[in-house]
RNA sequence: CGAGAAGUAGCACAGUUUGGUAGUGCAUUAGGUUUGGGACCUAGGGGUCGCAAGUUCGAAUCUUGUCUUCUCGACCA
């Protein structure tokens, strides 16, 4: 559990990182493959994720509900492109105790086939819609290959599904809770993110548009962090969900779904993080300040605790036996933004210490200022943070025009690439076979420079490509 | 799912080649001395060697199967 036992990030990256979640102690193994422990301090971090977008859904009228966990297997099979797309990893339950089952259930990979069997019954009017339903759940999918949080066979997430009077409005929902994840990722969890549509190829099975939000780790693969799907009438005709509009005719409605998960955890370990363990932004932190005391300063600290509790910032206190050193590299793993060291000795003169987590920066300051400072730290750290990474991301981000440059900085230099795409999936699959970088999303806001990099025809659309987890 | 590597105490490992009843460091418990970058002394506790079958008088060690983890590839809404 010391600190040197973790991999140099710049050495082994894929050991560096699962070290960072052994020993922030995040995360345990479990004797089933691909379905974690998430250990207190993980799960501590989920539920400041928890909290700030619940009450962001809820402040935009969504409610919470809770669906079956399984999935009768004539249910998965009423949406055709939406089973194609999950059955190879969905995971089927055959026998009730010893008596085989007359129709087999999954479990729930996703839950549209479950939300759309709802509505189908709760939706008959124009006064019904919109439905704005979201649940916090588990999920199951069959992987292959597995890592803690960033690919697991059980999924920790939560999915909104929503149904539209008009495609308008459902187009707006898609964006609306796109904007949340987005706006989510870069204030509190300091992570710059690129966002877009998806192409043909890459979008959700079942939709008609995806929006993603893509973010760049250290070593320059990409992490999809969060998507937003506009369904059109996909599943509504499939499952043929219909409502009387005011004028009494009969009609479909639109759907949307969208979803985050704990692989953020994971993105958040591999943006911020490094080899003295955790680093976390302090907006989404669950404890802001860890409090070291170095010697006999017990007046002095319960003094500090009163004023921190006052401000409503939250603190640990490291009374244990350990010697001084021990604790502050114990902190540094578990990544708490702030450390105060209040010592005997510092306290003589009527000074603290404080430490920032992010660049390990030691601070004397008189007693006197200490809260003051920490506010002014809290927030200096998360800009700090965002700006850190977003330079880290922009320097490894390439424009390129000629397919040979493109394979040989797709061979040698990692991080994404911008490309003009003539918006054909053959180019695109070529792209996949000579460098195995896949489409990120389009780059919408961007006019096209030059013709595809592949084939030379006319460029309808820029596009990221970069290697994935 | 394919190829490769690994699994011995909470953690990191030795012991396996050559079969003989399990060890080191850290952690942990008790008492004491310490305290500004991973303290020290003394005395303890903790492991059916991933699991299962087989070979053998005897298996951590040999054989087979299986599970889990890691690496590379395929897959990945």
């Amino acid at each position: 559990m010391e600190v040197k036992d973790i991999t140099s990030r710049d050495v082994d990256f894929a050991k560096w990182y699962t070290d960072v979640c052994r020993k922030a102690d995040l995360v345990d193994y479990s004797s089933i493959k691909g379905s974690m422990i998430i250990r207190p301090l993980g799960y501590a971090i989920w539920e400041e994720m928890v909290k700030v977008l619940d009450n962001e859904f809820k402040k935009t009228n969504h409610e919470n509900v809770q669906m079956p966990l399984f999935i009768p297997e004539s249910l998965l099979n009423v949406e055709k492109e939406h089973v194609e797309g999950f059955a190879p990893e969905v995971a089927w339950v055959t026998h009730g105790g010893s008596n085989l089952l007359d129709e087999r259930m999954c479990v729930r990979p996703t839950s549209e086939v479950l939300f759309c069997d709802h509505y189908k019954k709760i939706i008959k009017s124009y006064r019904d819609l919109p439905k704005l339903y979201n649940q916090w759940c588990t999920i199951v999918r069959w992987e292959k290959t597995t890592r803690p949080f960033l690919r697991s066979r059980e999924i920790l997430w939560q999915e909104g599904h929503t149904m539209h009077e008009t495609k308008e409005e459902a187009l707006e929902e898609t964006l609306r809770m796109f904007n949340i994840y987005k706006s989510f990722q870069e204030k509190y969890l300091a992570m710059p993110v690129i966002t877009g549509r998806k192409t043909e190829k890459e979008k959700f099975a079942g939709a008609e548009i995806t929006y993603t939000i893509e973010a760049m780790m250290y070593d320059g693969f990409a992490l999809q962090n969060g998507t937003s799907h506009y369904f059109g009438q996909n599943f509504t005709k499939a499952f043929d969900i219909t409502f009387i509009d005011k004028f009494n005719k009969l009609l479909m409605p639109y759907q949307t779904s969208w979803g985050v998960s704990t692989r953020m955890i994971g993105g958040l370990i591999m943006t911020h993080s490094d080899n003295n363990g955790l680093v976390l932004p302090p907006k989404i932190a669950p404890t802001k300040v860890i409090i070291i005391p170095i010697g006999e300063v017990r007046e002095k600290l319960n003094l500090l605790k009163a004023e921190l509790l006052k401000e409503g910032i939250t603190f640990k206190v490291d009374e244990s036996e350990k010697s001084p050193g021990f604790k502050f590299a114990e902190a540094e793993v578990k990544g708490y933004p702030i450390r105060v060291e209040l010592g005997k000795r510092d306290l003589e003169n009527n000074n603290v210490t404080l430490v920032r987590r992010d660049t390990l920066e030691k601070i004397v300051i008189s007693y006197e200022e200490i809260v003051a400072k920490v506010k002014e730290l809290l927030v200096t750290i998360q800009n700090d943070m965002y700006e850190k990474a977003l330079i880290r991301r922009n320097s490894m981000i390439y424009d390129v025009l000629d397919y040979e440059e493109l394979k040989t900085i797709a061979a040698t230099k990692p991080g994404f690439i911008k490309i003009n795409w003539c918006g054909n999936v053959e180019c695109e699959n070529k792209i996949k076979e000579d460098t195995t970088l896949k489409s990120r999303c389009l780059i919408e806001d961007e006019e096209v420079t030059a013709p595809c990099v592949v084939c030379g025809k006319p460029a309808t659309t820029r596009l990221y490509i970069g290697k994935q987890y």
